[in-house]
DNA sequence: GTTCTTGCAAACTGTTTGCATCATA
DNA sequence: TATGATGCAAACAGTTTGCAAGAAC
């Protein structure tokens, strides 16, 4: 007989640290929260319940953006833009509605859509003014 | 006294295979066609060139998709399709123009942007075509 | 008490790097 | 013939996995 997932303090203090997060931490980055509160965990556990969390439904796990996974609590469907210079990745709204394109291209290259998504690049705040300083000490 | 970058057989080839091929392929892939007329050439060296070749604007070379860097001798900007089952990237035309909304999206976050891009991500026809005949199996 | 989960360490994958040798300009 | 590039192997980073011990249900 096969039961269901356990909610486990591990779990749950994970989902709550990412839920607490402003951006789309890596899985190292949750861990090492997570660490603050649980110090005996593994990195390990970090990735199996992220990877449990997000085939139940309950996060989101996606993978662009250079080698690294990372996370989300928030559901909801967004756009994201990334800073190439630190990696960080916010949510970004008001970008413009794919639905129609999606259909025109589901239609245009035999692929069967299952979304698209938009992805700005630049350089975020905190970088900018880091290298404002960079320059200034010259 | 440093000289330029030099025009390598290795160098030649891989950027020859890179540009015949109709996808977006990764290292690896590269590695594995190039050996196929160079059999002593190393993966190192593969990286190693591609890594040179989009250092000097020749390819490109992007991070999306998966854990896997991809590589483009196509220059023109364009927007990409991605199997979410086997990983294949192919290009795709006629997206929507994304720099009326690239200039309100830096405005907003106060990001400083350096370029926009859509994935839209499905099933290839291939794999669409083998998901087909595994059920029939069964 | 069953079985899901943990911590730990080892394995694995994609990528990078150090080094002696080779080859291009 | 100076120096950039190669092949090889070892190192590296992020992620996954096998296993014995522990905890949820």
């Amino acid at each position: 007989m096969v039961n269901g997932p356990r909610m486990t303090k591990q779990r749950q203090l994970i989902l709550e640290e990412l839920k607490a997060m402003d951006h789309h931490p890596t899985a190292d980055e949750i861990y090492h929260r997570v660490r603050e509160k649980m110090p005996r965990i593994s990195l390990g556990t970090v990735y199996r319940n992220l990877e449990k969390l997000a085939a139940s439904g309950v996060i989101r796990k996606f993978d662009y953006a250079g080698s690294q996974m990372r996370f989300d609590a928030d559901l909801h469907g967004h756009h994201h833009i990334r800073c190439a210079r630190c990696g960080r990745i916010d949510d970004i709204d008001g970008a413009p509605d794919l639905r129609e394109s999606d259909r025109e291209m589901a239609a245009r290259t035999g692929y069967r859509l299952t979304g698209s998504r938009i992805e700005y690049l630049g350089i975020c705040p905190a970088c900018i003014e880091e290298g404002r300083r960079a320059e200034e000490e010259e």
